[in-house]
DNA sequence: TTCGTTTGAGACAATTCTGTTTCAAACGAT
DNA sequence: ATCGTTTGAAACAGAATTGTCTCAAACGAA
C-alpha cells in the first residue's frame, strides 16, 4: 500500500485543518490517494467524519488522562491540581494544532455518538474545574461552566494566534496561562 | 410588499445563526418568501452572505464609535480608556447575539471586501488596545494582537454561554468583563 | 372596479457532490 | 517471472443546490 489508513487519517485531517467544508475529491488529493480507494477504506463521507472526530477526541482524552485530571481533583491538593492545570492547558495547545478543525466546526457535534463523547470529556474537565475551584486554584465566583467555555474561547484565540503568526509557538503555553489565570489587566 | 428587503435579511441572519449552512430554499422558508423572490432581491447567495456579512461588521463598526475608542486611545487618559474598554465588550457582547454566525464561519472571510473591511476594523481595535497598554489599563507584556485574539475567543465563549444557558443574559457581561481583565485564578 | 406591479409555485437546465462499478495497470510476495 | 491483490482513471446514476424563467394569482393604488 502507498499509503496507509492511518496516512490517510493524518492527512485528511491536516486538509481539513485548513479547509474544513472540503469535498470527497479534494480530501482524496490531499491524501495523494484516488477517490475510488478513499471510498474502499471508509464507506462514505460520514463515517470518515466520524472517524476523524474521534480521533480528535481521542487526543482531547488522552490529554486529560497525561494531565491527571481525574486523580488530581480526587486529591483536593491544590498544588497537584495546579500541576495538573498547566499540564491541561499545555497538552489542548498541542492538541489545538493537530486537530483544531474540530474546535469550531459544528458539523462534527452533529454526528452520531460524537457529541456525547465530546459531552463526556466534557463533563469531566468540568468536574476538574470544580475541584479547583474548591481548592482555590480558581474562583469561586464564576460558573464552572464559563470557566469551561473560556477555556475553549481561548484556544480558538490560540489557534487563531498561532494560524496568524502573532505569537511564537514556543511563547503560546505561556501566554495562554498567564492569560487565563492572571487576565489582561 | 409583504417581506421588506431589511425584514428578509434580519431574518436571514437570525436563522443563519442556527445554521450557517443553509442553502437558499432553507432561508427562504426561514423568511417567509418563496425562493424566486429571494433570487429578485439577492442577484446570487454570494450577494445575500456578502449583504449580511456587511450587516455583522456595520454592528462591529457601530460597537467601535459608540464606545469611542479612537477618541479615547487619542486622549491617553487611563479612565475614558477603561470606559471606553468596558463599553467596547457590552456593545460587542450585544452584537454577538444578533451576528454570531459571522464569529466562526470562515466561508464569510473568503467573500470579495469582507476580509479587507474586518481587518481594518481589527487594526483600530489594535490600535485602541494598544493605547491601553501604554496607559497602563491593560498589561503590556503580552502581545497587542494576542490580546485582540483573547477577545474574539472570548466572545466566542459568551456566544456559546448563552446558547446552552451556563450563564444568564443579564450576568454575561460582568462575567466577560471579569475574566477578561483579571483571569480565573 | 381596474390596471399595473409583485408574488408564489412550478418547471427547467446546469453544476456539484456522493457513492458505485468496471477494467486495465501497477504492485508485491514467492 | 508469476499470480493474487491493490490501485487509479473513468464512467455512471442519483441527489442536492443554484439560478432562470413562465404564468397565474394576489395585491395595491387610483
Amino acid at each position: 500500500m502507498a499509503v496507509s489508513r492511518d496516512q490517510i487519517i493524518a492527512l485528511a485531517i491536516r486538509h481539513l485543518n485548513g479547509d474544513p467544508t472540503a469535498s470527497m475529491a479534494q480530501i482524496a488529493e490531499a491524501t495523494g490517494v484516488s477517490r475510488a480507494t478513499l471510498h474502499r477504506y471508509f464507506t462514505g463521507r460520514e463515517e470518515l467524519l466520524v472517524v476523524l472526530g474521534s480521533r480528535a477526541l481521542d487526543g482531547w482524552e488522552r490529554v486529560q488522562r497525561q494531565a491527571a485530571i481525574e486523580e488530581a481533583a480526587a486529591s483536593a491538593d491544590p498544588e497537584r491540581i495546579t500541576t495538573a492545570l498547566h499540564e491541561l492547558l499545555a497538552g489542548l495547545v498541542d492538541d489545538v494544532q493537530e486537530h483544531g478543525f474540530a474546535l469550531t466546526e459544528h458539523v462534527m457535534t452533529k454526528l452520531p455518538g460524537l457529541q456525547e463523547r465530546a459531552d463526556e470529556l466534557e463533563g469531566r474537565e468540568i468536574a476538574f474545574y470544580l475541584a479547583a475551584q474548591r481548592a482555590g486554584v480558581l474562583r469561586s465566583d464564576l460558573p464552572v461552566r464559563w470557566i469551561s467555555n473560556t477555556v475553549y474561547g481561548l484556544l480558538v484565540a490560540v489557534r487563531e494566534s498561532l494560524r496568524r503568526g502573532d505569537v511564537a509557538r514556543r511563547d503560546i503555553e505561556r501566554t495562554l496561562l498567564d492569560t487565563f489565570l492572571r487576565g489582561t489587566a
